[in-house]
DNA sequence: GATGTAAGGGCACACGGTTC
DNA sequence: GAACCGTGTGCCCTTACATC
């Protein structure tokens, strides 16, 4: 095997000391695979497929001999193709390199778009780690571009898919929240509204549902800013995330919505206005807040019997949740 | 998917305060 | 004092949710 012609690793190592950059090199490479396609006049979907099969296949010789063939091609060989330009300077600026991506695009007639997604087969199969990879590098990359990020604003198509997203984003921090918090779990008859600790329970909020925060934070800020806010609203982020989560799981993360509701009908709030926040999704209904009152009423008793258990107002993690009431954490 | 439970909605009735 | 209005409560049925 001594005598075959220079392996594909030897020669993507070679062409990499030639290009510095690494996404040049992949270009480079990729390209060179491609020049022998764009001579046979085959379709794009061709193209591509050939591509992908040549490019999937890095370890064999034949891509080698091809590729080293394609390059000798009379339609490679007749003017020097930018592939060549590519290969054959050893020192080329940033600008020099991205003229001659650009020229080889125009020679095989590829959108930048195709060669993206040439680049990103390139780790499809067995590399599926690697294609995540690239994926992320280059949605994170195209995000920095302010073009590209105008993109998303004017087109509409996008705006569904990534709302979608956003949406199982932040069910999954909801969840998160129910779970590992009190004051968004189900109800706990411990607690007291007027124990609750806002600032604690807003980190809490940012802890387990950061993106929800951001968020929320984010399309409240206001429109002119001037300096520091004097009202910052700290309680707007937990009225919100309660009503998310009453709408999602009305029986078991309810804790903030009955606390608030009793703790208003306490105040002497009328049923009407009961109504109208439950309407809102603010508050649980007046009945349910009345029939809790009504079992509040009973074992109340018993507590003071056992001797006063205090409030719970902590909102912290989950791994607090088995620990007795604790008079420090409201 | 089946099942039990809790919550909500609708309705009716009683009660107290206000207005005419 | 009658009529009206707002509130509180209870009953029954349906619906939604959690659990297995």
């Amino acid at each position: 095997m001594s005598s075959a012609p220079a392996s594909p690793s030897k020669k993507r190592r070679r062409v990499k000391s030639d290009v510095e950059e690494p996404s040049t090199t992949t270009v480079v490479t990729t390209a060179t695979a491609t020049a022998q396609i764009s001579t046979h006049h085959h379709s794009s979907r061709e193209k591509r497929r050939r591509v992908k099969s040549n490019l999937e296949e890095p370890s064999s010789t034949t891509t080698a001999v091809t590729t080293a063939t394609a390059l000798e091609t009379p339609a490679a060989a007749s003017t020097e193709t930018p592939t060549a330009q590519i290969s054959t300077h050893h020192h080329t600026s940033r600008e020099e390199k991205l003229q001659a991506i650009s020229k080889l695009l125009r020679h095989w007639r590829w959108t930048f778009g195709d060669l993206c997604l040439a680049w990103l087969q390139r780790g499809s199969g067995k590399r599926q780690a690697l294609k995540k990879k690239k994926s992320r590098d280059l949605i994170l990359a195209l995000l920095k571009d302010e073009v590209f990020f105008k993109m998303f604003e004017e087109v509409e198509e996008l705006h569904g898919t990534l709302i979608d997203l956003v949406i199982r984003l932040l069910r999954a921090e909801l969840d998160d929240l129910q779970r590992k918090t009190v004051l968004f779990g189900s109800f706990n008859k411990e607690m007291n509204f007027t124990d609750l600790d806002i600032e604690k329970s807003r980190d809490s909020v940012q802890q387990h549902a950061p993106l929800l925060f951001q968020l929320v934070e984010g399309l409240s800020q206001q429109s002119r800013l001037r300096g520091n806010p004097r009202n910052r609203h700290t309680g707007r982020i937990i009225l919100i995330a309660s009503i998310f989560s009453l709408g999602r799981a009305r029986n078991t993360a309810n804790c903030f919505a009955r606390l608030l509701g009793i703790h208003l009908q306490d105040l002497g709030v009328k049923r009407s206005v009961l109504s109208l926040l439950h309407g809102f999704g603010i508050i649980d209904g007046y009945k349910t807040i009345n029939r809790q009152r009504a079992g509040l009423a009973e074992p109340s008793n018993e507590d003071s019997d056992n001797g006063s258990i205090s409030a719970r107002a902590d909102v912290g993690d989950g791994g607090d949740e088995d620990k007795e009431p604790d008079q420090d954490d409201v």
